[in-house]
DNA sequence: ACAGAAATGTAGCCTCGGCTACATATCCGT
DNA sequence: ACGGATATGTAGCCGAGGCTACATTTCTGT
C-alpha cells in the first residue's frame, strides 16, 4: 500500500520503451542472420528459401527484404538474390555471436539443447552488451 | 557448402514461428502484470497510471486494455478502473514468477542488477517451461 | 527451343500497436 | 455547488508484418 508511486515511473517506462525498441529490431536481425547463413551455404539468398526457413509466405519475406533495403542493410535486383551491405553483414555477424553466446549460456546453466535453441531465437534480441559480457565471463570460468 | 538444405527447414521455421507467437503474447503479459501491480498497490488500475508506467499515451493503453478484455483477461466499465479476471490474475502471477526467476538467474551468472532488470523485461516472454525449470534448479544449487 | 514448373513481383486485405486531436465525463478545491 | 483540472473515451492516421490471389519472369527438362 505504498503511496510513493511516482519515483520509479521514468525508470520502469524506460525499460518498457527499450524493450519495444529491441522488438522492432528483432525481425531485421533474424532476416540478416538468415540471409547471411544462406549466402554462406549457397552463395546467394533467394526469397523462396528465406521465406521457407522463416516459416512465412514469400510476399511476407519480400516485404521484410524491402524494409532491409530501405534501412540500408541489404541490396537486390528484381528476380535476383538478396545480398547484404557492409552494414547488414556487420549486423549478421553480431547477431550470430549473440545467438551462440545465449545458447551456450543456457546450456551451461542446464537448459536442454533443443529448448535452448528455440528460446535463444527470442532471447537473443533482448540481451544488452553488459549482459553479453557477463555471459562470456561466466562461460570462461565455468567451461 | 552443404547441399542438404532441406532437412532442418521445418525445425527452424517452427522455432521462428514459436518466437512470433511469444511476441504476440508479450504485450498482454506486460499489461496484466502491470495492472496486477497497480491493484496490489492502490486497489485499482487506472488508465492514466497504466499508460504512464508503460511509457505510452493513454489511447494506446486504452486499446491494449480493450484487447485484454476481448481475450477475457480483464474487465472494466467506462470511467472506472481496470480489473483482472481469474484468467488475467493467473497470467499475472505466472509472469511475475518468470520475471523474478529470469532476473535472479541473470544476477546469479554475474549480470549487473540494473541491466538484469531491463533485459528481463524482454527475455521473460521467451523462456519456455523447460528453461524455467533449469533456471530454478541452477539457482537452488548455486544460491 | 519451348512448354510447364518454379520463383518472384505486386495488389490489396487484415490486425496490432503506436500516435495526435478533440469530445466528454469525473474529481476536487474553494 | 460549481468551475477548472484531470481522467477517460473516441476518431482517425500511420507503419509493421502477417495473409491470399493473381500476374509476370526465370529456369529447366525434354
Ligand atoms: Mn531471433
Ligand atoms: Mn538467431
Ligand atoms: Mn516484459
Ligand atoms: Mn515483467
Amino acid at each position: 500500500m505504498t503511496e510513493d508511486h511516482f519515483d520509479d515511473t521514468p525508470v520502469q517506462a524506460e525499460r518498457f520503451s527499450q524493450t519495444r525498441t529491441a522488438q522492432s529490431q528483432a525481425l531485421l536481425e533474424d532476416y540478416t542472420e538468415m540471409i547471411d547463413d544462406l549466402i554462406r551455404a549457397h552463395g546467394e539468398a533467394r526469397i523462396t528459401d528465406i521465406a521457407r526457413l522463416m516459416g512465412v509466405t514469400h510476399p511476407t519475406a519480400t516485404k521484410a527484404v524491402a524494409r532491409l533495403k530501405r534501412e540500408g542493410l541489404a541490396v537486390s535486383r528484381p528476380y535476383r538474390g538478396v545480398f547484404l551491405t557492409e552494414l547488414g553483414s556487420g549486423m549478421a555477424e553480431r547477431v550470430r555471436g549473440r545467438h551462440r553466446l545465449v545458447v551456450d549460456l543456457l546450456v551451461a546453466v542446464g537448459v536442454p539443447p533443443e529448448a535452448a535453441e528455440t528460446d535463444a531465437e527470442g532471447i537473443e534480441h533482448y540481451v544488452s552488451d553488459a549482459t553479453l559480457t557477463a555471459f562470456a565471463a561466466f562461460l570462461t570460468r565455468q567451461p
